[in-house]
Order: C-alpha cells, then structure tokens, then sequence
DNA sequence: GCCAACGTTGGC
DNA sequence: GCCAACGTTGGC
C-alpha cells in the first residue's frame, strides 16, 4: 500500500466536489514526472486531497485510488483544454486514475503547519515544487494525519 | 545537444 | 497581481 498527494485547486474541483461525486476521473494531468507516479499507483492506495492556490494551501481530506491507470479521453479531444495533438491513440501519452473520495478532514491541515514537521525530502515542500501529484512516505503520512 | 524564450504553477 | 521556479519548445 502506498500513499500519494494530489493538488487541486478548489474553485476548479474542491473536496466538496469530490465528496459529492464519490469518484472523478483524474483528467488533465500533462507532466511527465505526475504520469509515471500515476503508473505506479494501485486501487485501494490512499492520496491526501490538497487545496492549491488559495487562501489556506493544505491536506483537506483522503480519497483512494479507484482504478488502475488508463488512457486520458481528453488529450483525444480537440475542445478540451487538455487536448493533446501529438498523442495517437495506440500510443496515449497522458494517463489517468479514478480518485474516490473516502472521507473529508475535520480541518485543514496547512502547507504552513506541515512545514513545520520534520519530514525529510518531501516533494511538497521542496522548495520551487510544481508537482500536482506526488509520493508520500508512510511515516510522512502519519505525521501530517497526526495533526488533524 | 545547447540554451534562450516562453508558459505555467502556486505561494504570498 | 506579482514573481520565483521550473518544464517545455524550438532555433541553431
């Protein structure tokens, strides 16, 4: 079992979102190093949710992943903002997982407050990090969970 | 293969 | 809204 961390900015798609819909197919990731970390996730692996880009950054609440990876259906479409001319359909270049929310925090836990751990190399707080998904260690994990 | 220009992310 | 950091693109 693995843990992840996955950023979303809340005016796109919010916890609150999350929690109504149950599941959301991950679409619209479109770096290279966020892929690969998908292709390593499996079903039943737990993601912190993360609040970007507004007022308080932090860990809002735990999904699961829901399915293994599959080929992203927009980077196929033109409208999309995501679409991607260069991918071909036997070759997809752009993966997605299913995120299935399983239970928002009591509060958020900060970027702030968790900086304030002692966590090692954490690609969330490295510094110039723009990674939308990325690997969490178990003991990072706890430690963060710890402060809610 | 180098690297300048450009676009994007995300905290503040 | 600003801007530092970083990834990507494209000319050479």
């Amino acid at each position: 079992m693995k843990y992840w961390l996955m950023k979303s900015e809340p005016d796109e798609f919010s916890i609150d979102a999350l929690k109504q819909k149950k599941s959301e197919p991950w679409s619209g990731v479109r770096n290279y190093q966020a892929r690969n970390f998908m292709r390593e996730m499996r079903v039943g692996d737990l993601i912190f949710f993360y609040h970007s880009s507004c007022p308080e950054p932090g860990v809002v609440g735990i999904a699961e992943v829901g399915s293994e990876t599959h080929p992203d259906p927009t980077q196929f479409d033109a409208k999309s903002d995501y679409y991607d001319a260069a991918s071909k359909q036997e070759e997809p270049r752009w993966l997605l997982i299913d995120v299935k929310y399983k239970r928002k925090l009591k509060r958020t836990i900060s970027l702030d407050e968790i900086k304030q751990l002692d966590l090692g190399d954490f690609a969330l707080t490295r510094r110039g990090n723009r990674l939308s998904v990325l690997p969490v260690t178990k003991s990072q994990w706890d430690q963060i969970l710890a402060l809610e």
